[in-house]
RNA sequence: GCCCCGAUAGUGUAGCGGCCUAUCAUACAGGCCUGUCGAGCCUGUGACGUGGGUUCAAAUCCCGCUCGGGGCGCCA
C-alpha cells in the first residue's frame, strides 16, 4: 500500500515505512543531512545519516525537486518542529532534477503570473495552487451527483460543427479534410436537439471556444461549460436546479475538502439556497440611482456590475433581460414582449451562468432567424428537430473556471485554469 | 479594435545620461559544519528583448519592431 504524508499520523511509531515523493528542501550538515519530502499530501522531514546510507554521497548532491523514495522508520518523537520524520536507511534516486529550476516551489522571491504559467508544471506543485484543481473536481463532483440524482443524462456533443451560425460570438475556423470548420462555442443547439429525442434532462461538461479578442481577468478563448438542458421545464425550473446544484456541490467541497476552503473565502459556507433574484429593470433603476446613466436595453459596465454586486452577498440571478440583449432561442416574456424569460447567475460581480426558457415553436424561431438576421439555412440540422415534436424547455451553461476564481477569491481566471487558453498564450 | 503600462542574471528587483567593470535578495556551484527546520558562515558563477537614432558618452532619452501585463469595447 502506497503511504502519503497524511497517513503516516495513523502509523505506529518506529515502524518501518516507504514514501515517495519530491525533494522540496535539503539542509546538509556534512555527515547529516535533512530533506524535506513532498508528496500532494504534504510534507515531512526525512533524516539521512551517513552512517546508514550505503550511497550517502549521491544523496548529498541531490537537487530540489528530484524525485526519490525514502525507506526507513517512522519516528513520531521526533526533535523537528513537526514533531514527526522519517530515520532513513535506503533512499533510491528515481528522477533527478536539473539546476537551477526554471522557477522555485518554496522560493521568497515572487514570480510573475507569466513566469508561472509558462512553468505551470512547477507552478502547480505549490499547495495553493494545486489546491485550487482538488476544489474545482470536489465541487464538480457535487454538481454531477446533484444532477445524477435528479435523473439528468450526461451527454457530449460535437465541438467540431459545420457554420458559424448563431451570430455574435467569433469562431475559430479550422480545416476539416475539405471542408472549413468551427470550434463550437457552446452546446446549446445539441442539447436542445436531444430534448426534441425525449433525453429529458441532460447535462454536459466540455469545452466551449470564442474567439474573441479579450484582454481580461475573467475571459478564456477555451473554458469549460458545464450546460444543461430540461424538457417541460422553464426559466424559473431550471433556476431552481441552478442554486441547489450550486449549494449541494459546496456543501459537498467544504465537507470533503474541510477548512481549507475558508482560508480562501470565509463566507463559503454561507451559501445557501434560493438565491436573491433582481430583474433585469429593478436593476437599471438601482443603477441609475447609484450614479449610473443606463437606459433600458443598455447592457451592464464591469463598473456597474460592482456597484450592483455590493447589493448581494455571493450568488444571485438578474432575470428578465430584454430580447435585444439575448440569443434568437430564447423565450420571450407573455407578459411583455420586450423582455425574456431569461437570467444571468451573477457571483460577485461576475456572471457565470446564463439561462433561460427556449422557444420550442419553429414558428417563432424562423420569424427571429430574420429580427436577428441570421441565415436560416445554417440551422437547417437544428430547426428540423423543432418541426416533429419539440417540448417546451429550458436550460443554463455555466462557466466552471468562473466559479471556482469566484468561490475562492482569485483575481484572475487563469489561475483556476490549468493551461488557460487566451489572447496571447496558446502554450503549454 | 481602442487606451494605458512594462521588458535588467534561473527567479524577483535597484538604476532613470557619465559615479555601471550594473544594486540587492533568492536560486545555483564550491567550501566549513552530526539536529537543521526562513539553517548559519566563507568564496564564486550569472543579466540590460531587438533594430535604428540623439549625444563626446545610453540600461537610462527618442522612434520602429517583438514579446508581455492591465483596462475598455466586443462576448450565449
Amino acid at each position: 500500500m502506497r503511504i502519503y504524508v497524511n497517513n503516516l499520523n495513523e502509523l505506529n511509531d518506529n515502524e518501518r515505512i516507504t514514501i515517495n515523493g519530491w525533494v522540496q528542501e535539503t539542509r546538509k550538515i556534512k555527515n547529516l543531512m535533512f530533506i524535506i519530502l513532498r508528496d500532494n499530501t504534504g510534507i515531512v522531514q526525512v533524516t539521512a545519516k551517513k552512517n546508514t546510507l550505503s550511497n550517502y554521497n549521491e544523496i548529498y548532491d541531490l537537487t530540489r525537486e528530484s524525485v526519490i523514495s525514502v525507506s526507513g522508520i517512522l519516528n513520531k518523537k521526533s526533535v523537528s518542529k513537526s514533531g514527526v520524520e522519517i530515520n532513513a536507511d535506503k533512499i533510491e534516486i528515481l528522477s533527478y532534477a536539473e539546476t537551477p529550476l526554471p522557477m522555485g516551489v518554496i522560493d521568497k522571491v515572487s514570480v510573475d503570473f507569466d513566469t508561472r504559467l509558462n512553468n505551470r508544471f512547477i507552478d502547480l506543485r505549490k499547495p495553493e495552487n494545486f489546491f485550487i484543481f482538488k476544489f474545482e473536481s470536489e465541487l464538480l463532483f457535487g454538481i454531477r451527483e446533484y444532477m445524477n440524482s435528479n435523473n439528468f443524462i450526461e451527454v457530449h456533443t460535437p465541438k467540431t460543427v459545420a457554420a458559424a451560425t448563431e451570430g455574435g460570438a467569433d469562431l475559430f475556423k479550422v480545416k476539416y479534410f475539405e471542408k472549413d470548420a468551427y470550434l463550437n462555442q457552446s452546446p446549446q443547439l445539441y442539447k436542445e436537439i436531444l430534448i426534441s429525442s425525449g433525453f429529458d434532462k441532460v447535462f454536459e461538461v466540455g469545452p466551449a471556444f470564442r474567439a474573441e479578442k479579450e484582454n481580461t481577468v475573467r475571459h478564456l478563448n477555451e473554458f469549460t461549460s458545464i450546460d444543461i438542458e430540461v424538457a417541460f421545464a422553464d426559466d424559473n425550473y431550471v433556476m431552481g436546479i441552478l442554486e441547489n446544484s450550486m449549494a449541494h456541490a459546496i456543501k459537498h467541497t467544504i465537507k470533503k475538502l474541510g477548512s481549507d476552503v475558508f482560508k480562501y473565502n470565509s463566507s463559503l459556507g454561507e451559501v445557501k439556497a434560493p438565491f436573491p433574484r433582481i430583474t433585469y429593470e429593478e436593476s437599471i433603476y438601482y443603477l441609475n440611482n447609484n450614479g449610473f446613466k443606463l437606459n433600458f436595453g443598455d447592457d451592464f459596465s464591469p463598473e456597474a456590475m460592482k456597484i450592483l454586486a455590493g447589493k448581494f452577498d455571493n450568488f444571485y440571478f438578474i432575470t428578465k433581460w430584454p430580447v435585444d440583449l439575448r440569443p434568437f432561442y430564447t423565450m420571450p416574456d407573455e407578459n411583455n414582449p420586450e423582455l425574456t424569460k431569461s437570467f444571468d447567475l451573477q457571483l460577485n460581480d461576475i456572471e457565470i451562468t446564463s439561462g433561460a426558457q427556449r422557444i420550442h415553436n419553429y414558428k417563432m424561431l424562423e420569424q427571429n432567424f430574420l429580427i436577428k438576421g441570421l441565415n436560416k439555412n445554417n440551422f437547417e440540422f437544428y430547426e428540423k428537430a423543432f418541426k416533429y415534436g419539440m417540448p417546451p424547455h429550458a436550460g443554463w451553461g455555466l462557466g466552471l473556471e468562473r466559479l471556482v476564481m469566484n468561490l475562492l477569491h482569485l483575481s484572475n481566471v487563469r489561475e483556476s485554469t490549468l493551461f488557460p487558453r487566451d489572447r496571447t498564450r496558446l502554450s503549454p
